[in-house]
DNA sequence: GTGTAAACTTGACGCGGTGTAAAGTGTATG
DNA sequence: CATACACTTTACACCGCGTCAAGTTTACAC
């Protein structure tokens, strides 16, 4: 928001009509694409942790400058970051897959499949962010909204669930969709499926297997 | 360990027969424990957050320095505020008191009960250390010897309900004690702890309840 | 060719917070 | 009185982030 970068990189409209259009977009882009694809990279082969903007720079070949040229600050760069990743691996699209599933119980097995297959890789970013977000206000808000869309597919999928109706599975006892939907999200969370996996070292196949497993047990109720 | 207070501070032995031991032990004893409950108060009131050595040193009335010299290190000092905290709040007896219930099942809804009155005491500090253990070495291995006792209880529980056999209620299908025991330590685990209560609200008494309920939902079995 | 502007690089510096070093203060005890 | 202990005060080094100001390079425009 600060950097003058930020707009041309984005945009190629504006009110300037800036001349390099045509001749050289790839240079421009790929410098900040480069820096982010640097970020993502030291962010998940460190874990998240000593990330430095030198490193970056570093490793994107550029200046320590210049990624503030292109971010401004090291919170915008690692939100950016994460923006950039959810995009390269389609999460939304995922998402909707996952939750577009004939039924809630065959919705809930894909969403934690999908989250299985999406957790590590980018680990180390929502590490870094989850961090980053206990004393920046900036990144909180970031994260928030980066975990709207996760929060939002817990929910419909236990709307699914719950209208699925009489002859199928339901809900058990007095789990409502909106509480229902907690327990899922926070089951789901990185630093469970950090704790599980890296932790205690569960496969994917396991974490899979064994929190669904888990899931549709605790929520669900045979008719 | 690099302090030399420390060891005054601790064991009256030692091969120096320091002479203030009768005449004024509680003095030596007040600074020292003025600053870990001076940081127990601050990491609670900030969440865990910004709490600086000078803070520390200014809320317990001494300068800075003499925080350097009674622990050495913000790392030193957090852990050495951990294991305040959790002899003044009887960690080790009431997961003792949790685990010797009748049967595996109330064991169960014992721990929740003391895992719900326990976090709200100590979220804050376990969040720093949460926080500081990524980049310390030495705070990763204080969590982890912190948190072995937590799972010990965990395991002792599951233990128990596979041992309460046959006509009782017990594990249910794929679980085993152990794979049973990781899912029930990160249900509980602070960062669960903190997105069920804080983010989305529940009440002690509902985070009882229901977590309860989904641990024996998930679990258990009916013979 | 010269001019201009975008997209950088280089080097310097301030700031906050941790950690260290060194000298001074107060006080109880032998 | 002297000594040792438990501090305080002041100063400073170090690390990362963030900023500033002055280059340098390249691509067009005229």
């Amino acid at each position: 928001m600060s950097s003058p970068r930020t707009k041309s990189a984005k945009s190629p409209d504006a009110n300037t009509p800036t001349r390099r259009e045509k001749t050289a977009p790839s240079e421009t882009f790929d410098t900040r694409e480069r820096i982010l694809r640097a970020t993502w990279r030291l962010l998940e082969e460190r874990r998240g942790q000593s990330v430095r903007l030198e490193d970056v720079a570093r490793a994107a070949n550029v200046s320590r400058q210049a990624v503030y040229l292109h971010f401004g600050s090291r919170t915008t760069l690692f939100v950016e970051t994460a923006r950039y990743a959810d995009e390269s691996l389609k999460l939304m699209e995922r998402i909707r897959e996952a939750c577009d599933a004939e039924t809630g119980v065959v919705a809930i097995e894909a969403y934690v499949r999908f989250w299985a297959s999406y957790a590590p890789d980018v680990y180390g970013l929502a590490k870094a962010l989850l961090a980053l977000r206990e004393t920046d206000e900036a990144a909180a808000a970031a994260w928030q909204d980066r975990m709207a869309a996760f929060r939002e597919g817990c929910l419909t999928i236990l709307r699914q669930v719950d209208r699925d109706g009489a002859p199928a599975i339901s809900l058990a006892a007095p789990w409502t969709v909106e509480t229902a939907a907690d327990l899922f999200y926070a089951t789901l969370s990185i630093p469970t499926w950090e704790s599980l996996t890296i932790e205690r070292g569960w496969s994917r196949e396991e974490y899979i297997e064994r929190v669904t497993l888990a899931i549709k047990r605790a929520l669900l109720a045979e008719p």
